[in-house]
DNA sequence: ATCACGCTGTGCAATATTTCACAACTCAAG
DNA sequence: CTTGAGTTGTGAAATATTGCACAGCGTGAT
């Protein structure tokens, strides 16, 4: 029994996501039976991967009804979700933060953005989309008061870097960046830089060479 | 000499793409040369690894001085633009939409968003973000005229695939998609799916694993 | 009861991607 | 000129990820 346990991949961790969503839609619809080959579809695998990918989960899985719908839920969410509701910050209340805001904050189960930062005073005390921005200066108070663990960080490329230090410093241990810079961190803080630029330039590239 | 060209893998180009932005800006600080092991910092990568990307593009360095930046840049280019400005066609103005609108249209070198499209009768011809938003009606014509090739999708998760298969009938080739669907096609359409719900998830996950 | 069918779980093969490691090269200093 | 430090380009190894294929099982039809 090393201390190396059992790991689940990034990859198979943000299909969990993607499978859960999709399985909840299909429970609205009344639905409570799944087939792995129809998980397949919308993360474009092979049913194989998604069987091992539930495996991960805790197998479930029945020869010939495949998998019962609300079970799956159960155990990914087992997997994914925190035992309470994740409190969320976001840093950078601009253009792209507020879009955020209204998506993510309410109407989740699990998570909730639950405070908004900014270095613009002309924002603080401002309620945007249903919460409060914040000074910066207030950040480390309503880290540990709200036990806030994720941040998502939307300012300025500029700011990034120093931001992201600041966030780990504070306690913050994962990180949803939006800015177009790459964030070193020698600790063990996770972070997710979401690179629109690079991957429109992406689609641009495949717009010319696919077939 | 069979069909099957040297095909750069899309990890690549996306990498090609960070390391252009970052060459951009010490360019501009003045830099000329650079090396592999620099530019591996900012994709948390190996120096080989750089060295092989840059290999792809028709490898330009020089030992023990590392990479003219500017010829670096030049050669980038060369793989991942067009040789003309690229016209670019935002579908679904809300409030995603109205950020990415403001992000990328104008003072790109290589590409433009160039025209909004939107099926809220509330926003036909308004200007927004200095772009002017047509009804879906006008798309055919306005991918013809102004020679669209990408799309970016930000329309509710209802109507993604409908508004992407759309899309593609008109004649579109690649697709960077914001919406929470997979959109499957069988034709050789290049689709990019952006999903800030399970990436979000997935750092949520991590903020709990990691150390 | 038996059989055929279709699905799951999984060992193993196949790919894809990353890293290692080193020969070859450049340059500056002595 | 020679040496040494430092870098590139790249074959080969190492990993990571995916796909194949089949045994085994549950189910429904006969
Ligand atoms: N808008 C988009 O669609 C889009 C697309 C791709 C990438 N991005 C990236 O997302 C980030 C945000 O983009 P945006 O369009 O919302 O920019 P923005 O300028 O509209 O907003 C930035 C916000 O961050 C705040 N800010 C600046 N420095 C700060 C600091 N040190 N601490 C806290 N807050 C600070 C500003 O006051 C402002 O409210 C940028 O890095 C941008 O490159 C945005
Ligand atoms: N806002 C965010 O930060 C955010 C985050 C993650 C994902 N998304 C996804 O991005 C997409 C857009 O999000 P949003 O917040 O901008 O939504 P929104 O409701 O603000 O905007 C949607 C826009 O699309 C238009 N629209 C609807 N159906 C259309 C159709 N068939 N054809 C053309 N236009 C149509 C609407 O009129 C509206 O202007 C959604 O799929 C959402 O799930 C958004």
């Amino acid at each position: 029994m090393t201390r190396k346990e059992n790991r689940i991949s990034e990859k198979t961790i943000e299909r969990l996501s993607v499978y859960r969503r999709y399985l909840k839609d299909l429970n609205k619809k009344g639905k409570d039976r799944v087939y792995s080959h129809e998980l397949s579809q919308i993360v474009s695998g092979t049913a194989a991967q998604v069987r091992r990918d539930l495996m991960e989960v805790g197998c479930n899985g029945c020869s010939s009804k495949g998998y019962e719908i609300s079970l799956l839920i159960k155990e990914i969410s087992k997997v994914l979700d925190c035992s309470k509701k994740e409190n969320i910050a976001l840093i950078g209340v601009g253009n792209l933060g507020r879009a955020l805001l209204g998506y993510f904050s309410g109407a989740r189960d699990n998570y909730d953005i639950v405070a908004a930062f900014d270095n613009d005073p002309a924002k603080y005390n401002r309620i945007i989309c249903g919460r409060r921005c914040y000074s910066m200066e207030q950040l480390p108070n309503m880290i540990d008061e709200l036990k806030i663990s994720t941040a998502i960080l939307a300012v300025p490329a500029e700011s990034a870097e120093k931001e992201a230090q600041n966030l780990i410093d504070k306690g913050i241990k994962a990180i949803l960046n939006f800015a177009p810079r790459h964030i070193t961190t020698g600790s063990g803080v996770f972070i997710e830089t979401l690179d629109m630029t690079s991957a429109l330039e992406k689609a641009i590239y495949f717009s010319r060479k696919n077939t």
